[in-house]
DNA sequence: AAATAAAAAGATATTAAGGTCTTTTTTTTC
DNA sequence: GAAAAAAAAGACCTTAATATCTTTTTATTT
């Protein structure tokens, strides 16, 4: 569904979000760790987002990343088409370079509707929301 | 959402039933002109399809590639396992070893109903209804 | 000011997907 | 039986995603 990078950037925006609450900051060393993700390569990732301000960061002893207030709203919408783009939004699901209502590929109308649940899921899902999740001791990130 | 092989699969497929019912073969050379698709790719990917019988394949003059009777009942949920596997079924969207009922990723449940969907419709669709799709003149496999 | 801790940036390596080319096998037709 | 047409098989190439390693920059602490 989506790439390796997307699913390492929404589990460290998590991570972030959820180990930042007391005005902390944690290392991308942490972040890796907390979501066995490997650390240069999340480091990229939130490189990314901290240029798009989806994640703040700041440099030297005692620094690391954290979230603004609203960046515990950011949705999974957002999260995605900044690492995987908005081919998922817009592209035909057989590839197609023309294919729209007016000109429909055989997939289009039952593939409408499903796109029209996902779309609907990333934009309601926040960050914030995932973090009351987990905090009710329901929801887990474990990974062995 | 699906890998280009497997978008090229379902072309093909829909391809080959639009073009043999009257009883003739079409050769990878036209179905690869007919879907916009690499021909020795989509050779190699008929070739995996034809060994679990999704397709016939014919060797020699004459030969090519047709639908038995049942082929055109073939899923897209059948095409997408064989070619993708079966990770869009099961796995967890965020990439998660664990994750299940019991043990939910903060994204789980509202996963699953999006994954609920997207399954229906793929079991839902067949060859042959694209097949009538494109019959009726309302829907198209156009590439430019 | 020096040492240190952290992210940023850049370079390089690895793997998997996507794609091409060549040879082999099978079948048909003449 | 020779030539030709087609798929099957295999070798190889290219690109993009994933991953690692090294250097640089920035900020903090002592």
């Amino acid at each position: 569904m989506f790439s390796r990078s997307c699913e390492y950037a929404i589990k460290a925006l998590i991570y972030v979000a959820q180990n930042t609450k007391d005005g902390k900051r944690v290392s991308i060393k942490e972040i890796a760790k907390g979501t066995d993700a490997p650390e240069h390569f999340v480091a990229k990732i939130l490189q990314e987002l901290s240029k798009k301000k989806m994640v703040m960061s700041i440099k030297g002893p005692n620094g690391g990343f954290y979230l603004e207030e609203g960046g515990k709203h950011v949705s999974l919408e957002r999260i995605v088409k900044e690492i995987d783009g908005d081919g998922m939004f817009t592209n035909c699901v057989l590839g197609l370079k023309v294919c729209s209502e007016k000109t429909p590929c055989p997939v289009h109308l039952e593939y409408k509707e499903v796109k029209k649940n996902l779309i609907r899921m990333l934009e309601n899902n926040t960050i914030s929301d995932f973090n009351d999740k987990l905090d009710s001791g329901k929801f887990f990130l474990k990974n062995e």
